[in-house]
DNA sequence: GTGAATGCAAACTCTTTGCATGACT
DNA sequence: AGTCATGCAAAGAGTTTGCATTCAC
């Protein structure tokens, strides 16, 4: 396996933090892996607990602290999906992203794109007064699984 | 002053829950008035200090219940803008609404609409595997007064 | 060595829930 | 009268903060 998109930020990442000056711990560096590892977004608990599996531990205020880091820096994106906890993605530098999907049945997120959105927004962002820069999709439904006939 | 959107909403709110078998309780009447009276979106706690203003008082348990059986009977739409706490907002019969902007630094949040967004997202919507029921879109930057050159 | 980051625990905020009281139908 | 809804207070969940210790530079 060669560079993927997330070896490719976990680095952007860590280089990115050290030129800014801040430290280079490994609580920061495992959050940054764990969050690249997952396939979507996570919560600040999701990565304690990946984290504990794997048989480390890091304080659940260490992993607030980075991930506000991150979000601070642009490193990453937060947003929230209407089920009580923040959820946290990376964030690529091309500016490339995603939307999600979320059953409202089972809380399963699923990410989608979808370029004529991102261009109806973006010209949408130029005709309103404000200075945007970013913007969240949340489409609420039922998964397949869900709206499917109740099992018996 | 004739029949407004929000007096009409009011009236297909109280009238709906009413059909339901629900009971007309004075609290449940002003916070649905409260909501209709603001121009946008609104917290439970803003609503409590509305109606505390106003010289009443209901316990913020029952704004609650009230706002989740609105949210549930699709009275009302509840959605977040990563402020810590719920907005909810009157759902028109006839699907109509809008979307929100956000002010990161004060955290003003303004509404706006735009059919080409609407659009996409219903084609979107049509695409995916999930049933799509509802979609939150929200815009983040710098409102006017908080983008201008700091005060001196 | 010095200042920044961590971890723990306490504090906070928002929201939900249990239970007795009071109100609508 | 019989329920359903309210209000209060306590409980929960998620997140933030204070402070002593540890670690990176």
């Amino acid at each position: 396996m060669g560079t993927t998109p997330a070896n490719e930020w976990t680095e952007h990442a860590l280089r990115t933090l050290a030129d800014a000056g801040y430290r280079s711990s490994e609580p920061r560096q495992t959050v940054i892996e764990t969050m690249a590892g997952q396939g979507c977004s996570v919560t600040a608990r999701e990565i304690a607990d990946v984290v504990r599996d794997e048989g480390s531990h890091i304080g659940l205020a260490s992993i607030y602290r980075t991930l506000d880091l991150l979000d601070r820096t642009g490193l990453a994106q937060r947003f929230e999906v209407g089920e009580g906890s923040a959820r946290y993605e990376p964030a690529y530098p091309t500016g490339e992203h995603h939307h999600h999907i979320v059953c409202d049945s089972c809380g399963d997120v699923v990410p989608f794109e979808d370029e004529a959105l991102e261009q109806a927004i973006e010209r949408l962002a130029g005709r309103v007064d404000f200075a945007v820069n970013a913007h969240d999709v949340t489409l609420h439904g039922e998964c397949p699984a869900c709206s499917a006939p109740p099992r018996r």
